[in-house]
DNA sequence: TCAAAAGTGTTAGCATTACACCCATGC
DNA sequence: GCATGGGTGTAATGCTAACACTTTTGA
């Protein structure tokens, strides 16, 4: 394929992906982690990720492993690079580069088991989390960072939930990423004065007063890698 | 050293980094660039890189790469990744991933000439430069939308000029990076009301009524890698 | 005295925050 | 009728943006 060949001084790494992969569940933000099946870290969660093939990119590839080490069924909402870790010790088995990617799961997408050389996958509250292989805490740490901030710049917030939704629920994502509380009329005030979300008619029955239910406007925007 | 070995399927890729280094010259916004010296792209311009090397930390490989490809003198202000770039095409000679980084020089650091086998090196206005190699140009405008965003947020434009400064001159850092005319009352209101600047008593001389100093007041804020 | 660049305040609009009570429904 | 959660408005504050003239110096 190709005639020209890399110079002798060109480093070999191991190439890998790892993704946090995030999802509202009981209220709480959860996260996504996986128990490793084999050395090093045997028996330990760690995130899901692993190498990148041959030929494949980045972005295919970590879609490829939340696939097969955790058994998701949906698409994700969003799935993006966000920091590339490559600490020279960071993996025993040698040089290895993770290219570290956020993911957003919508609602519902909560059944997953273990795939590959996994034993097991499974729903951790993001903020605290059990202990995690190799520098896996750190990788999260910054996953859970950049998730706030992309929260608001982008709407972010309605990926985590069904097609429609009632304002209390979103607002109580916003809560949970954020880990904080906010104010509800506040919130309610801002949200729709952004225009971005319209009224979807019907009410869905829970313990009090019913809630008015919201969809996205058609207006979508795609967040760049920034 | 290693008792562990990779698994077969762990791709061996080329790891390679590349860095956007700006500074301000002559009130513009300025990127360093080599001219290669070898195939592929010979003879074309580009942000120098090159590949790590064994046992050595991406940083340090983006800072070696710079001093021996521009032979610049100066400690970078700032050098920090921001985006790896994977696609399996974008060099000819393999699969290589580049973790891109950005820096910011100090003003005066403009001696740069060609070591290693780059032809040579020199400065380029930012926003307007030659035709480049590889898939650089993509990653020059991912820098920089980086550095508008890093600039407001870590007062990273003070990172551009020699230790005293007139505010007119950091007004000009801001213009330049922004690439747009900026108010000069709500320029100074603004920074001074932060307190990060302390008057440094002397003025300097010039064509017109001559400016007041500043320097940056001892709290130095480190910023993070989001 | 002129040219060139530095310096200076006010106003209007907008977004953000804080804050407490009534409403609709199921049991 | 009561418990549960949903829904609503206003006032104060702070930030942002627009805008034109005076001051200091060197030539």
């Amino acid at each position: 394929m190709s005639t020209l060949i890399l110079p002798p001084q060109a480093t070999q790494a191991g190439l890998a992906v790892d993704i946090a992969a995030f999802a509202m569940h009981g209220g709480q933000l959860q996260v996504l982690l996986v128990e490793r099946g084999s050395l090093p870290h045997a028996r330990t969660w760690a995130l899901p990720g692993g190498f990148v093939h041959l030929g494949e990119e980045l972005g295919e590839a970590a879609l490829r492993e939340l696939r097969v080490k955790t058994s998701v069924e949906l698409e994700p909402r969003l799935l993006e690079q966000f920091y590339t870790f490559g600490a020279v010790e960071r993996d025993p088995r040698g040089r290895v580069v993770s290219v570290a990617h956020m993911a957003v799961l919508p609602h519902g997408t909560v059944r997953v088991t273990g795939g590959g050389n996994a034993l097991g996958a499974g729903w951790f509250p993001a903020h605290t989390p059990p202990p995690l292989a190799f520098d896996h805490q750190e990788i999260l740490n910054h996953a859970i960072d950049r998730l706030q901030i992309r929260l608001e710049y982008a709407l972010l917030a309605l990926e985590f939930l069904p097609d429609t939704f009632t304002l209390p629920e979103l607002q109580g994502v916003y809560e949970a990423v954020l880990n904080k509380r906010l104010d509800k009329r506040n919130f309610r005030k801002r949200l729709l004065s952004q225009g971005v979300l319209t009224t979807s008619g019907e009410r869905r029955s829970g313990v009090g007063r019913p809630a008015q239910l919201y969809r996205k406007a058609s207006r979508v925007r795609i967040p760049g890698p920034l």
